[in-house]
DNA sequence: CGACTAATTGAAAGATATCAATTTAGGTGG
DNA sequence: CCACCTAAATTGATATCTTTCAATTAGTCG
């Protein structure tokens, strides 16, 4: 993974601050304290565990450049990734009341991290809707980080009925437009391009399939002319075409 | 599906209490709000639906007797079952910030099903970990929801990881022990045994298979002196063999 | 130029789905 | 209690989809 592909405009806004503002507006006071904790990433390798499986405490950290994975290892070496995470995402930010398996988060690419312990209490707020135990109006930081966590949960429904319920070339498109989707609120795509920078034996762990089969799925959609890859770079072809292949409900264009 | 199975012993906590309480301690004053909740709960058939795909105030529920499901189905009729709903379980409970294809909820069997309104407000304050706003304490109500909150998602990590890297045999077996876990968790297991009403066609639509393949796979756990199937009610008849067979990492070890 | 890692290929085995009956169970009316 | 009805469970045969195994080819980097 060349480390260039993680520098960005300077000046322009960071994915975390990019992101939250698009699901809430926010204060002035609250974008101060995003860029705050922005400020100074951290440069991780890939491969870099965020966080254990099953830990209590874990450290709240913000994802500013990079891909990262939630993922679970069986006991014979099989792998499945949970969820994807990418630039603007939010990793360990909910306190857990008790070591779960809900899976570790480990680095796909090398990537900047950001400790994020002051978006915790703001967070915790944030399932005050209107009028908690205050009765105050809850904060546009507060309402974004909700935000945030429900698309989380749709994130993993998406997954399921991919898993559960479409084949491998199905799987693979739904995927591929949720990914767009995700990076379109980050300023990530391009005239549906975007960089691509996972092997297939990644995107195979996390679409429940073998890298063989990965690999031929993938040439399909390729001859289909619904997907092009350059190098780290993908271009969707033909979103509407994928769309109906992968029966894909976006966050947008809801009755 | 008999409606007798919707009798419970008179006096006996509801499936509600059972549950939050053994979440977080709950003070005299929230456990009397439950049972005020889930004082006058309406009998729903099956198949009917309590919640919309996409609705974007869903109004709070608690399933208090019953099974039910969150489930998306696709443009071809293909249909996933996300999760699925035991007696205690709460649907609705959180407020969504906008609509988004989450999956609509369904019975899945005839049930108990009580309003819960009284119950989002203080879910919403339920992220207000150790001092929100108010630097307040968390409540044990909150407390309770908030894990309860916390054991939806591990429900569906598990279901990701079934459906992603498990075959059928290993998924059946891996979903009977997290039934069992979660219907222990409001005392609906004796011995290993609990009452299992859905067909293998719901089943099968929750782990992804075809009704065909759930069937062989079911026998063949039979066969193998793993479960017994007697009517209406299932005996997990080697649980350290099942365990050993899915990977199994429960919340708890469970006796 | 090696030494890797990632992508690709071909062939064959294995798992799961589909199709089309058939049997079983439970509930109902006579 | 029996005949009958329907949903659910089961079976056998076959078609597909995916995986596995074993190389082979490309691409990257020191």
């Amino acid at each position: 993974m060349p480390v260039e592909s993680l520098a960005r405009a300077p000046g322009a806004p960071d994915a975390v601050l990019r992101r939250l503002s698009g699901y809430a507006p926010l204060a002035p006071d609250e974008a101060a304290l995003l860029r705050q904790v922005t400020a100074r990433p951290v440069l991780v390798p890939a491969r870099t565990e965020l966080m254990r499986d099953g830990e209590a405490a874990p450290r709240p950290q913000v994802l500013l450049e990079g891909w990262a994975c939630r993922q679970r290892l069986l006991a014979d070496g099989r792998r499945q990734i949970i969820v994807v995470l990418l630039p603007g995402d939010l990793v360990g930010l909910d306190q857990r009341r008790r070591p779960l398996p809900f899976g570790s988060v480990t680095t796909l690419t090398p990537a900047q991290i950001c400790e994020a312990g002051a978006l915790r209490e703001c967070a915790a707020a944030s399932g005050t809707a209107q009028g908690g135990e205050t009765g105050g109006r809850e904060t546009g930081l507060a309402a974004a980080l909700r935000q945030a966590r429900e698309m989380e949960e749709l994130w993993l429904v998406n997954q399921v009925v991919r898993l559960g319920r479409q084949t491998a070339y199905e799987r693979v498109a739904h995927f591929l437009l949720e990914l767009r989707e995700r990076l379109a609120a980050v300023d990530r795509v391009q005239e549906n391009r975007f960089t691509f920078p996972i092997t297939q034996e990644i995107l195979a762990d996390a679409l429940g399939l073998s890298v063989v089969h990965m690999n031929r799925t993938m040439q399909q959609l390729r001859r289909d002319g619904l997907v092009e890859q350059r190098a780290t770079a993908i271009t969707l072809r033909d979103v509407p075409a994928l769309v109906a292949i992968a029966d894909y409900a976006g966050a947008h264009d809801l009755p």
